[in-house]
DNA sequence: AGATTTCTGTCGAGATCGTCCAGCATTTTA
DNA sequence: TAAAATGCTGGACGATCTCGACAGAAATCT
């Protein structure tokens, strides 16, 4: 489904998206026609989901970064799904399983901000909010190629 | 420190990092040398902080995607850190306030690769897991204009 | 197996795009 | 007020991308 070539293009442009078509043909060893039709078949299976710009949210004022754990009270699911949707803030929120019902990254520019949005949703659903410190890694793709983490694990019981 | 016209460029590249400085020039209304002085500002500045692509990781195989909570035993902060900056499915963390030390992004392609991942650190820190079974926001970048949430809400205070 | 269709690739030409440079207007500094 | 600095425009040149025609390998069908 996604050979070699495909996943090489893909760490390429991981790195940088504006790498030009000739520069890939080259260092994949193909024409440029040839990765220009690669990509756009890889965006039309939807494996490439976008081209994008990754901006840094200091230079735009948001100072303080938070996840919060969100746990909506009986009924009000929806409306609170609803709401952390319709708060541009939220950059981010997964429905995950166990007590938490949702997971959501914040962007603030203080804590009273912080505060400021939180109301919002505090009589609809309770939630708990850790403050983020430091970023050990800060968003990566997860592994291109096709070894998964257990294959490794089996190869290192073996040696 | 950023103007009008940079909010413009950025949030048309956040859409599609592709976008011709042609293009872009026509949208905000600048000549395209312009905009690409523009561009070699905001990069050199570290507002935009890269170009890149998007994967969808369902192409990689990776089915499952869990938020990991971590709290390293006494003593074993580091190796913890190191631990999880090394295995590279996981793609986000977060050292955060609170008992939770660290909160991850996870992605595996089977219940056996988390397992066998979770495994690796069960020694040295206590996990909880939350499996993630739908992402009503998937990562946008916070509003790029001026108005924080709190000027909002003032003004729906003041309505 | 052999023929046909499909897929993936190359090459070259024309069109498009990005970059460099000279010059101009506006703002800042002395 | 004069001088310097900043940010912009337009045009020319070079590089890049795209399109069409065609070739070879793999898959499919008879």
């Amino acid at each position: 489904m996604l050979d070699d070539l495909d996943r090489n293009l893909l760490e390429i442009l991981v790195k940088d998206a504006r790498t030009s078509l000739k520069e890939l043909a080259a260092q994949v060893g193909l024409s440029s026609p040839s990765v220009s039709e690669r990509l756009r078949r890889l965006e039309e299976r939807g494996v490439i989901r976008a081209f994008t710009v990754e901006i840094d949210p200091l230079a735009l004022g948001y100072t303080l970064q938070a996840i919060v754990r969100i746990r909506p009270l009986p009924g009000k699911l929806h409306i609170v799904q609803k709401l952390i949707e319709d708060i541009p803030e939220f950059s981010e929120c997964d429905k995950v399983t166990g007590d938490d019902c949702f997971v959501a990254r914040l962007f603030v520019r203080s804590i009273g901000d912080l505060d400021g949005i939180l109301d919002r949703i505090a009589d609809k659903a309770e939630t708990s909010t850790a403050i983020i410190k430091a970023q050990p890694i800060r968003r990566r793709p997860p592994p291109l190629d096709a070894t998964a983490s257990r294959d490794r694990a089996k190869v290192l019981q073996a040696s």
